[in-house]
RNA sequence: GGGCGAUUAGCUCAGUUGGAUAGAGCGUUGGUCUCCGGAACCAAAGGCCGUGGGUUCGAAUCCCGCAUCGCCCA
């Protein structure tokens, strides 16, 4: 029951042209089927106000007037409280501007006082039930960078989801089953009797990385070293042999460790032998051929009917030796999470699963239920670089930087506020000289920076026995410098920031916000050291500006902790005293 | 050969779903400190938004062709 009495201002301003424009069809002015999405933009000129909005120009299309007229029958149709909005004014070619009183959006910040860890919290994702799948990597080998992306992405995504008032699951899908797990398997066999000193054919697509010799080695050292004296396939189905079980629980948990390092935990870990273990997998096949969507071909494989005039074959579900492909897990598994009542399975993929899509809505629409409901979210790849020098990640020879040494060597805050500076959907380069530089080169110290700095002001004015007030009305008046203003109006903008970013699953708005946020404060705070500190002898002032500052501190640690980067009270100066070992 | 994504300042990237004079960080150049934290601030220079067409009052944004890069599929 979240104690929101006040709406946003931003949210104000959307009801206000609502209501004009329902106002002008109900009497006549405008068709009643007239539609717009009603986008409100933040002008880029201070001199346009604080909210514009294009409408006269899309009246002006059906109303076939010019858009000045349009903009004048607009404005007469919005009621808005005097007390809150100083002006409603056209400007051309046809937009209508809105400038709200300094006081409305202080008002807002009293919610920042009185909950600071909850502000930015709205119901505009509420009634949502949110899967959020991601990662999923199999337990073959460590995460690489790329995982990290897909990880990071995800996490912050869930925490701002759920800020929206979402309801979101996470879950980690592990392909604990199949061809990928023997051949792990195979691998840790072959390299535990090249330890022994007995004859061994390492497989050809095995994994080569250098934890497999690693595992290998323990289990020679161990108990197990028995099962390197027969044949590998001598012990039964060999994605079940006990070297391919002990390899992959053991990945798995590096895994798990991995991502804890990075700060990003799951609430479920859904294993796909589960499914088969539930009978799952040949209930789906079953069920695809009975409603006429799979079929067997002349091999006795079972195939998956794709349908429509696409150019997209069938795709093999069983293969004619009874073994069943990933697909079919991955059908199952789908229909599972879909029977589990959620509105909405949101799955992070890298993008090189991007062919997968259509297969996946497919097999959902096969079971009679609305593709739509699977949102994938592709991330792209990452490219490392070191002083601009592209860093060569051989997927093959299993020679590539792990996510783990990357997030030891920069740390998590910054692997993750570099991650989040930029749109899932597009390739990125991730320099490490330069997300380890704690310099003003790198964003995420120069917001924790602005962070800390508030945390020193206030403890230096707590030394004095002051303390940011409670919010009241009259602490207003005495914020009149502009910087002040704008700051103000930056925080109240906050809860429709995370919003935003939760309706088009896009985190790095959020990151976006913070910079340009805490740019104002910095800029505020330099400007002002010598002539209108925070803290000075005139009381009023004092008391307002602790206020003001006190709220740039919750939303910055409450942005900050939105993306899942720490907020420090504190920062060590690099360099600046005892050079540390 | 087919498909997906990308192409915006020297570099790394935003751009609120078609709107106002296209923005930020870094880098470059030149400035600012009698400190509530200089990991800061201010200013300047820097753009044919890959390219050619189209759609309309209006395009970085939508449509088509082409070029380049990455990735999937064959």
């Amino acid at each position: 029951m979240p104690p929101r009495g006040a709406r946003s201002v931003e949210a104000k301003v959307i009801v206000w042209f609502r209501d004009a424009v329902a106002r002008l069809k109900r009497e006549g002015v405008l068709p009643a089927d007239f539609a717009v999405d009603l986008a409100i933009e933040r002008p880029r000129r201070e001199e346009f106000g604080d909210f514009g909005c294009a409408l006269p120009l899309q009246m002006a299309r059906v109303m076939k007037r010019p858009p000045a007229e349009c903009a004048r029958a607009l404005i007469g149709a919005m009621t808005v409280p005097d007390d809150e909005v100083a002006a409603v004014e056209f400007a051309p070619p046809g937009y209508v501007n809105v400038r709200v009183r300094p006081e409305a959006w202080f008002a807002g910040l009293r919610e920042v006082r009185e909950a600071p860890d909850r502000y930015g919290e709205s119901a505009a994702g509420a009634g949502e039930r949110v899967l959020l799948e991601f990662v999923s990597a199999n337990p073959t080998g460590p995460l690489h960078v790329g995982h990290g992306r897909g990880a990071v992405l995800g996490d912050a995504l869930a925490r701002i989801l759920r800020a929206a008032g979402t309801h979101v699951e996470t879950e980690y899908y592990i392909n604990d089953v199949g061809n990928q797990i023997a051949t792990l398997g195979r691998s840790v066999w072959a390299r535990g009797r090249e330890v022994l000193g007995l004859p061994a054919a390492f497989p050809d697509n095995g994994y080569r990385g250098g934890y497999v010799r690693d595992i290998a080695a323990d289990l020679a050292r161990g108990g197990d070293r028995a099962w390197f004296d027969q044949d590998y396939d001598a012990a039964g189905p060999p994605d079940r042999h006990p070297f391919a079980l002990a390899a992959a629980a053991r990945l798995l948990a590096g895994i798990r460790e991995d991502l804890d390092a990075l700060g990003v935990s799951f609430d479920r870990w859904f294993s796909e032998r589960s499914l088969y273990d539930r009978g799952l997998v040949p209930g789906a096949v079953q069920d695809l051929l009975a409603r006429g969507h799979a079929y067997r071909d002349d091999h006795g494989a079972v195939l998956f009917r794709m349908g429509g005039d696409g150019d997209d074959e069938d795709r093999v579900v069983v293969r004619a030796n009874g073994v069943p492909t990933y697909f079919a897990s991955d059908i199952a598994y789908h229909r599972e999470k879909a029977d589990r009542g959620y509105t909405r399975l949101v799955n992070i993929w890298g993008a090189d699963h991007h062919g997968y899509i259509p297969r996946m809505k497919a097999a959902i629409a096969a079971f009679g239920r609305d593709p739509s409901v699977l949102e994938v979210l592709l991330v792209q790849m990452v490219t490392l670089t070191r002083g601009g020098v592209v860093v060569p990640m051989g997927k093959r020879s299993g020679e590539f930087v792990t996510l783990r040494e990357v997030v030891d060597e920069v740390g998590p805050d910054a692997v993750r506020f570099l991650f989040l500076l930029r749109k899932a959907d597009a390739q990125m380069e991730f320099d490490l000289d330069l997300a380890k530089a704690q310099t003003m080169e790198n964003p995420v110290y120069y917001v924790q920076y602005g962070h800390a700095r508030v945390a020193s002001i206030l403890r230096k004015a707590a030394a004095l026995g002051l303390a940011p007030p409670d919010w009241s009305a009259d602490l207003r008046a005495a914020l009149v410098l502009p910087e002040e203003e704008a700051m103000v109006r930056d925080l109240g903008r906050f809860p429709g920031v995370v919003a935003s970013a939760a309706r088009r699953r896009e985190p790095h708005h959020v990151a976006f916000y913070l910079m340009d946020l805490v740019k104002g404060f910095h800029s505020y705070y330099t400007k002002y050291k010598h002539s209108e500190k925070v803290v000075s002898s005139d009381r009023r002032k004092t008391a307002a500006r602790l206020f003001l500052v006190f709220c740039v501190k919750a939303v910055l640690a409450r942005g900050l902790g939105l993306l899942g980067v720490n907020a420090p009270e504190e920062m060590r100066f690099a360099g600046a005293d005892d050079e540390q070992e």
